[in-house]
DNA sequence: GAATCGCATAAGTCTGTGCTTATGTGTTTC
DNA sequence: GAAACACATAAGCACAGACTTATGCGATTC
């Protein structure tokens, strides 16, 4: 299942951290681990496991590896979260006001 | 932080399982465990994960505790998701679809 | 073409966590 | 009020997973 793989890989705090990174903008490796105080193999662990669950993606240039934001992993998650619509609160309207400002 | 909670309750398959079971209607956690093979002390635990994480509430009635849906850890997924609106896919039209459902 | 660089992989260690059995606590039943 | 019940908590065990150091591998630099 690949719902499996996403909430394992968002379950830990330093690769959520990174993918808050990515989202900010692509970024190979070595960048990422600016300011992050982590080994550069658990950096590659860590990417592998997030690369997997399809929450971010790479692009080899050269002898660099971009990284980026996966859209599918994020589609994956709002699927799920569609499941329980019956429960979303009344103030989600934040994300229905998000989903107008995505028409403009 | 609510969101570590949140997604570490939910990287457990187990839980995942509970918690779509909720999701059809409240339960004691007895009628829970039904069809489920899983000891008494284990689904407590389990329990115990999903409403520290907010994803799930107790309500006591006699010597029985019913437990339902939480909406608030959900709308958290939902804000921490909205965080990263700039990535969501084109094909999101699911999640748009059943905003408009909402509606009506 | 040797050295360096960016990254991945291997192997081992240590902590977190999901399970078990055993027991405790409050509630209902008789 | 004793027994049965629904559930929580305690303690211990076994495995998953996040880290480390060491090494490998392709691309670039000189």
């Amino acid at each position: 299942m690949m719902e499996h793989e996403i909430f394992r890989a968002l379950a830990d705090p330093t690769r959520r951290s990174i993918f808050e990174k990515l989202a900010a903008g692509r970024m190979n490796a070595s960048a990422l681990r600016q300011g992050m105080e982590i080994s550069q193999p658990a950096m590659s662990q860590h990417l592998a496991v997030l690369r997997e669950a399809r929450l971010v993606r790479e692009q080899k240039e050269g002898r660099f590896v971009n990284y980026e934001v996966d859209p599918d992993g994020l589609a994956l998650i709002a699927q799920w979260l569609a499941k329980y619509r019956a429960y979303w609160p009344a103030r989600i309207d934040a994300l229905r006001l998000l989903l107008k400002d995505m028409d403009q």
